[in-house]
DNA sequence: ATTATCTATAGATCTATAGATAATGC
DNA sequence: ATTATCTATAGATCTATAGATAATGC
């Protein structure tokens, strides 16, 4: 049942977006590549046409999730109007967000896998986590530029840190106060 | 070859020291019950004889490595004389902790795998947060109670998520980057 | 003729259990 | 007699590959 190239090229895509989304929702190792073939609408043995291997669809995958996340926190910026940092405060550290790893944060679904990953994803994660930080660096108010710099970096800590932590702790009244708790104390920090 | 229930309670006690440091290293699908059987000087088949299943090794060898860091935590601040939160910053952002995820804290090594852990686990990781957070909100210095805790709060994320990203990229120049804008800002902060 | 996909399977690995063994503890 | 540990294995799952199939693209 072969295909064209076009659709061969979408049949990609398919496995690429299941993937990111699979990945995100049960770890690099909570998903089999049957699995995702299977989301893709596709047959296990047809994956390897593909990809080189599991780990490389791992790298391909998390710099895609990567890539949608810093898309989507340059379009909440330009819909936020005078304060772009509480819009990207907001727009993270809800529970929303919490509660649907799936569609959110890869640093905050496989951080920890990605830091036992081979060269390949460490190396996704450095180049996608930039743009975040960027990001954040031009939303921040006032400032010299490295401060802004060094206070983007360490917010991007404390998001990543507040949905892991609110995620891994099965107390939704301690989870909810971890993600109000980091929301104000970031805030406050940009506008001290 | 069967032994004193003294060294039977040893075993144990191996079992749980061993799955404590390789779950950190290795995350808890990355390691099998045979390699950390072997890793207590057991074999494979013993296990089921401790443990009713490795799923209640992973939520018994997580407690066990949060009481062993809040220990440690409580040695820190004992020592570190009148800035006993700085004290703890330091012990925490410094490379040799990224460095040894298996002798490190749980929540920076495990915190997404817990997430998509079962209710014995991730309950396991709020009952060993708390205390991490109690001993912050006592080391922090000056404001009412509330906020102190509501920093302390916001500290413990910003240090999970600093190690986080510091593990996950295969950068040194970003990942040093972030240990040391964390501590910075998480200093400002506190004696701001 | 080429190639995207499918079917089938090899080979590795992992959890859990069954039954045997040998030393403890009554 | 009890039980801590060991050997062996069942059964499930997972990555990767080989070979077949059928539609594309020259």
């Amino acid at each position: 049942m072969r295909v064209s190239r076009k659709k061969a090229a979408e049949s990609r895509e398919r496995i690429l977006d299941a993937a990111s989304g699979l990945f995100r929702a049960k770890g690099f190792g909570g998903i089999g590549v049957a699995d995702i073939m299977k989301a893709a609408n596709l047959t296990h043995g047809g994956f390897y046409g593909h990809f080189e291997s599991k780990d490389d669809l791992v790298a391909e995958a998390s710099r895609r999730s990567m890539a949608r996340a810093a898309a989507n926190w340059t379009r909440v910026v330009a819909e936020a109007g005078d304060k772009p940092y509480v819009a990207l405060l907001d727009h993270y550290l809800n529970p929303t967000h919490r509660d649907e790893p799936g569609k959110g944060c890869a640093f905050a679904s496989l951080g920890t896998d990605a830091a036992r990953g081979g060269t390949a994803v460490r190396k996704a994660f450095a180049e996608g986590l930039e743009p975040l930080i960027e990001i954040l660096t031009n939303a921040l108010p006032g400032f010299s530029k490295p401060a802004r710099r060094r206070k983007a970096v360490a917010a991007m800590a404390a998001l990543v840190g507040a949905l892991t932590l609110a995620r891994a702790v099965d107390d939704e009244t301690l989870s909810d106060e971890i993600l109000e708790a980091v929301r104000q104390e970031l805030r406050a920090a940009a506008y001290r």
